[in-house]
DNA sequence: GGCTCTGGATTTCGAAAGCGAACCCATACA
DNA sequence: TGTATGGGTTCGCTTTCGAAATCCAGAGCC
């Protein structure tokens, strides 16, 4: 196992850095799974709730950071013959965290899952060859774990 | 905004799901925070507590399930002229966690930081082109976000 | 108009988890 | 013998969570 040296403390602090920073906002169980169900198309208060069986006031409270922070933006829909309610849609930065969202169901799939067959996978538009998450160049081409290096005050 | 069409539930619901399985184990605040440092080399139950100035009790609760979990191991260490004590480093299923939390590093760069420069970034060994998470096919070649397909049950 | 239904929340309150400070324990070293 | 140090646990208090009940506004029905 090829092992980070050992360090006293990290290069950047966790207060200015913008990793800290994303976990504050998405570092939490109901709000991942709001916007795992989100980028399956989930958008309504109900649905939500019978996806995720979480208590309404949680729920509510989490709908409402999310759309402060900028992941999801509320509008009314209207069904013909009911009255208007809000939907949550994600916007461009939601949305944005689906790379990330794959890796961490392909490291459940990989780590968690005992050998079975993943129920969700994903292929690339017009092929079944199976992509994943990894590191790419500039030039779009697969860098190595091992490959990659830190740079600190970029 | 290219719109995720409206569904009323996942495709797979949240208990069977390995994305959900993740979150379980990862979706949380410290943990989290608690994987990063290590990431970056940090080992000891003092340097974590300084690092992340968390509740000592938090701390040592988490550091345990992440070692029940598999993704720390507890090994002791011994400095010169110091007893034995423990460390706590990062496994395969922990490293491997690593794409992960740089691609939420990069979310957040692009996100949170408001045109600031990261103040961490990441490059290939040997060159200074900046890396950055993607999806890449089985010859690891990339696919852009618009086409990623999901494909149900295997 | 009055009644009911329904989706989207807020209120209430006991239980759980979080928090900070103090304390404990083993061992190296003076 | 005493002190320093790393790695925790114990002890109260406060915040958050969770489940159920309640509220609210408009549509449809009569």
């Amino acid at each position: 196992m090829t092992q980070i040296p050992l360090a006293r403390r990290s290069p950047i602090p966790p207060d200015t850095c913008n990793l800290a920073s994303a976990i504050e906002v998405v570092g939490d169980r109901w709000t991942l799974l709001i916007l795992r169900a989100a980028l399956y198309g989930v958008r309504r208060f109900d649905d939500f709730q019978a996806e995720l069986k979480c208590p309404r006031t949680v729920l509510s409270g989490r709908l409402k950071s999310l759309v402060d922070a900028g992941l999801l933006v509320k509008r009314p829909y209207k069904a013909p013959g009911k009255r208007a309610r809000p939907e949550y849609l994600l916007s461009a930065m939601g949305l944005s965290l689906r790379p990330i969202l794959i890796g961490l169901t392909q490291w459940g799939d990989a780590w968690l899952a005992e050998g079975e067959t993943p129920p969700i996978s994903f292929t690339k538009a017009g092929t079944k060859s199976a992509i994943r998450a990894a590191f790419v160049d500039a030039e779009g081409r697969e860098v190595r774990p091992d490959q990659i290096r830190t740079v600190i005050r970029g």
